[in-house]
DNA sequence: CTAGGTGCAAATAATTTGCAGAGGC
DNA sequence: GCCTCTGCAAATTATTTGCACCTAG
């Protein structure tokens, strides 16, 4: 609960003056944990600011939106809907019609189909929204479920943000396990087999780091899940498994190999950098960079076979000085 | 153009009555090809019939889109758009942020992202709505695209139903020749072998009808994609290909053959029943329709085999009626 | 002192509603 | 003739604007 909030002052177009009013909406605003409209707003504000003119609050959430501090959300019911963006991942809405009740969701898959679709047809995404209506849990079995606060969006995040760095190691895992069981060349299985090893130790750590975050809440395991994923997990190595055959050797492995850390290194940097700092976004970046040193290992070994490889079959100019490239 | 009107007297609520107002509003939205908001319908319906309420107007249209004549999109500039939604099957939104057009496409894979999603907070979903805001390549790059109308909607939709069911049959071709290769064991990849020849048949069938389809009109082929799909296509052969080892038998080939089949027919039948009627509607029931064929011969095959198995080894009751089972 | 911020009330804009009259069954 | 539909105008709702006044820098 005890969220720092945002350096309002670098927030604040130029040109602009600070003041107590604009500031009391603020104040309140940022306080708000789910979506308020901009009358609700003008209530709760009302409840402890004497004074202030439903335009101010209509003008200030206004400004907020152009200052990215406030997103604005749109229900279908006529009136527009806030909320605070600040350490909230930019989210997906499912919305009960019969509560009007609203819950959050992320999905990676389907962020990166929507880019791959905006793509296709020359589109210039500016923004994406996803939004289920329906009936949600509580309205048809009438058993309560309890309300979200901010911080505890942040350490779902960043619970889910690990289970998925979680799957796509074991997935990872799996894949380098089962590609060594395969693979006749010896050198090729070793390769396998240690990037297997590596994979497994990493899993470790971040296992660990999940039972860490799991030991500061206990309930926060049994919540609901906030981000979807499945093609990390497991598509970031689909392209991989095709490519397995018995004959794989030690080149051809390590090339399955960069391909696979490649992938999973670029997906887990783009996608980490879209949110706003948090832990979740650390957990992202953290493994990109994991990811990235894998890869880089299997570079420079990659880049060593291919120089033994031309050593003892000088075909053309046997000269060349090793260790350099082109 | 020519398209069928919806049956109305059908879709009337219980106890209303025609009437020749209502009856020149419809008329005139069924004419529209892209969304009119309230206003805009208003407006023209004045300019062929004088004497039209705008109350008239707005409602019946809340009436057509209770009679599911009339779908209602909301792109958030405060006004609410109306689609006329025979023949069109639901689908998502590209809106520009400069121009105000929106086109349309549809994703196979959002949609089953977002039930899985929905089913997983235990969310009954009534609409889903997705939504992509932005530029489109028009407004970019000055180039005007041609604008589509209903028919050729309906065209590109079973161009696309063709593309997704020629894509997964491909795609099954493509495991099953990789399965048969991989199989070492002569029944396992006889029955591999059979499952490719079947695919590569009925690939042909759909490739002809592709072919067909496309000479109706040759700029079919280059319009826009408006149904994106992979999942479906390559993904119902995912699971499958994770099971090939060398050593699978022909009954363990047989049972990972039903695995793909069934999943290919269920997603195929759910997928087809989704929409309203249409040529691309039939294209999706007839291809789960024929891989019900393929998979019903899997199971009697299997069936057949498992008899053979039981009875050179009559281990229990020995006297147990032959072709019975259970 | 002055540009911007503010409250209030009035303006807008999309949509709905009340009501007297018209029209289908 | 009854019951629903219809047009018009007035009401409602969410939001914006005009304007005289206020306040921070």
């Amino acid at each position: 609960m005890d969220r720092q909030l945002p350096d309002l002052s670098a927030l604040r177009p130029a040109g602009s003056k600070r003041s107590s009013k604009r500031d009391s909406v603020l104040e309140v605003f940022l306080r708000q944990e789910g979506h308020v409209s901009a009358d609700d707003l003008f209530d709760l504000v009302r409840r402890e600011t004497a004074g202030i003119g439903r335009a101010t609050v209509y003008r200030t959430l206004q400004w907020l939106v152009g200052a990215g501090v406030a997103r604005k959300v749109d229900f279908g019911d006529g009136r527009a809907r806030f909320e605070p963006a600040y350490r909230h991942p930019r989210h997906f809405h499912l919305i009960c019609t019969r509560c009007h009740s609203s819950s959050e969701f992320l999905s990676s898959d389907v962020e990166s189909l929507l880019e791959e679709i905006a793509a296709a047809r020359q589109f210039t995404t500016t923004q994406a929204t996803v939004q289920i209506s329906g009936i949600c849990e509580q309205c048809r079995t009438g058993r309560p479920t309890p309300p979200v606060d901010g911080a505890t969006t942040e350490m779902v995040f960043a619970r889910d943000a690990l289970r998925m760095a979680i799957a796509t190691e074991r997935s990872g895992l799996d894949f380098y396990t089962r590609a060594a069981g395969l693979t006749k060349d010896p050198r090729g299985r070793s390769i396998f087999q240690k990037l297997a090893a590596e994979e497994g130790e990493h899993l470790g750590t971040l296992e660990t780091r999940y039972r860490e975050l799991l030991a500061g809440d206990p309930a926060l395991e049994s919540r609901p899940t906030f981000l979807f994923f499945k093609g990390a997990a497991s598509g970031l190595f689909a392209e991989g498994s095709k490519q397995l055959r018995q004959g794989v050797n030690d080149q051809e492995a390590l090339l399955i190999g960069i391909k696979c850390e490649r992938g999973s290194h670029k997906f887990f940097k783009k996608y980490g950098e879209r949110f706003e700092d948090s832990e979740g976004k650390q957990v992202f970046l953290e493994f990109a960079e994991e990811e990235r040193v894998h890869l880089d290992l299997l570079m420079r070994e990659y880049r060593a076979l291919r120089q033994r490889q031309t050593k003892p079959s000088p075909r053309g100019r046997a000269a060349r000085r090793p260790r350099t490239r082109s």
